[in-house]
DNA sequence: GGCTAACCGAGACGGTACGTCGGGTCTTATG
DNA sequence: CATAAGACCCGACGTACCGTCTCGGTTAGCC
């Protein structure tokens, strides 16, 4: 009926939800993880859950999030363009390779296109940082004069990230350092200006 | 027990499922999709669609597959890389921008993300036919001169419709034909012989 | 939404739904006992329970009625008034003094407390039979010159029957075949006609 | 954990609830009546109801003898036994005929029913002071010579009432002053001396 | 008249049962 | 023997209350 006050909320409730619906997550996927098995797991009132939360997605979310806790992501900057994508794109297939966290990212992904709010909010909070944080490495390789002044950010950034979501959603081909790098040799040239 | 007969299927009845998954698939949308309203809308019964299909997701597959019917796709080759790349991608983001079809994209994602099994299937029965008229035509590309020999054909077409799922998994920008003659300007760049 | 078709009710399931009742009802009581636990035991699923029934009251009635069986009781007719009510009231006493049969009538008489629908339904398939067996009794008794001419045989039943519930519903004193008798003693002193 | 101090208890609190209780009562039943209800309406905490009272029986009883307080009762006795008699019976069925005290006789002999011990605190703080006063006049009959000597004269009390109660309790019929004329009559005629 | 122990309102918590919904299996009767 | 229909078992859903447990705020009773 009223929303409740989360002033009084029981952190350590909170901790514990999260916690096992990590656990599960990793246990039984995705698509089997109930909130009951949370409830049980952490321990709590599977009102509780119902109480802070709107759905499974919410929890996941909230869950990755709390995991990821990314704060004020920043790219090494080496002045190699080059050099410094390669590592955040590896950084980056090296996840997705990993069995563990592509399982939770294929989770989370089904429900941001099953709820758009919930899209929102994994962009926002889970994914913006990282992108913006290679849009300010390119723009400082633009003032460097390695990038084309007039390239448009959002889409090198895309050019640089979408590829790699591509070949993970459809499963078209492995996804190793090798072709990281080949993928950012690809993108900077484009992005290189025109002698 | 034992597997049904084929050759005794009533082709009617699969098609009434087929029609009423693609109607329902665009009224309530994936996640609200059930067996037993795919059932009664087709006037079916319900043990029919498990006698013939495993599940949600490959009624949904057959549905789009027997729907789209892709057949020895090939591109267009007038000679101008960039404007034939730009007509197929143009073509793409047209279908990402229309709801009734970004819905059921969405929905059928959702079910290769579940099931890899499925993944293959689309990936293959789907996709792979549109890629390969890509792959094919940067090849003629490479012959012509227009395009690095050295390149990955497969990692270029990557880099062409890698952003564009990557933008509308995310929702991180409009899909327009500006976005597609942007990305195909900056891919032509990636791909062409160093001078 | 539609009702269910009664004849393609599974006969052993309600027989073990039934059955199951009456077991938990004896063990736990009936204030303890659930639908839940009436499907476990039964090995039926609780919708096949909510499918055929309304609720707790209608499925303990059905049990019980199913276990009485009452059809077409009649009283005996020794010639001796007095001596063939005894015989009924003993019954009834000792029905009432079995901690079983006791624990099972009150939770009975507790939901016709609550749903008067299921009151009437207690009332004209469970107990009428008997009241009504008992009142012929007495109207034989009319006819033989043993009972007033004048007298309200309804009123005459509630004699004999009310007192008993009393003192059982409010344990105001044992149920004994001495208070039997008493009662019996009274009520046809009661119904004797002036002489 | 420790005994609260009835010495602080809050009378306007209790007064609250109780008056709480006796409204929603009559608005919802028994059935439906939940603490935290009788807690919201009161405008008091549920803890504080559980701190004093042992659950929803304790609280209504508390709540019906203290609307009753019954004290001291005794019979007139006008010298006409079946005249006095009248007067409590007539009583007796107007108050089980009005609908919002027999709804609330319903609620009270439910929570008897489920619960041994609050069916002794019923009976003797609510209705044994009724039961006793009949038992007194019937006493004075005695005296009197209107009643048999060797009567046994909570057998009596129950002639009188028992059937009364079988009647509301089973609705098997109308509760008006005629009939308790009637089984005035009746139970008078079984009680007087044997000529 | 100030201190302090307790009661009080409020409401979050771990639980349990509810009644509903959908999944996948099975049974029955048509054609 | 495939089909339409639908009952069945199962189990997750989200809700309603239960009885317990904090948490400040208030209030009574003893210094």
């Amino acid at each position: 009926m009223s929303a409740p006050n989360p002033a009084r909320r029981n952190e350590r409730t909170r901790r514990a939800i999260l916690d096992a619906t990590l656990a599960l997550l990793a246990e039984t996927g995705y698509a089997d993880l109930t909130i009951g098995a949370i409830a049980a797991r952490a321990g709590a009132g599977r009102q509780t859950i119902y109480r802070w939360w709107g759905g499974k997605g919410a929890i996941v979310l909230d869950a990755l999030v709390d995991a990821v806790e990314v704060t004020g992501m920043t790219l090494a900057d080496s002045g190699d363009l080059a050099a410094d994508l390669r590592l955040v794109l590896r950084a980056t297939v090296a996840e997705f390779a990993d069995p563990r966290i592509s399982e939770t990212t294929r989770a989370i992904t089904i429900e941001t296109l099953i709820d758009a709010d919930l899209a929102g909010q994994v962009r926002d909070r889970l994914l913006r940082p990282q992108l913006d944080a290679v849009k300010d490495r390119l723009r400082a390789g633009q003032r460097a004069g390695q990038v084309r002044d007039d390239l448009n950010l959002d889409l090198a950034v895309e050019l640089l990230f979408g590829p790699l979501y591509h070949r993970w959603l459809l499963r078209t081909g492995p996804l190793t350092e090798r072709y990281a790098d080949g993928l950012v040799d690809l993108a900077v040239a484009a992005m290189r200006p025109a002698h």
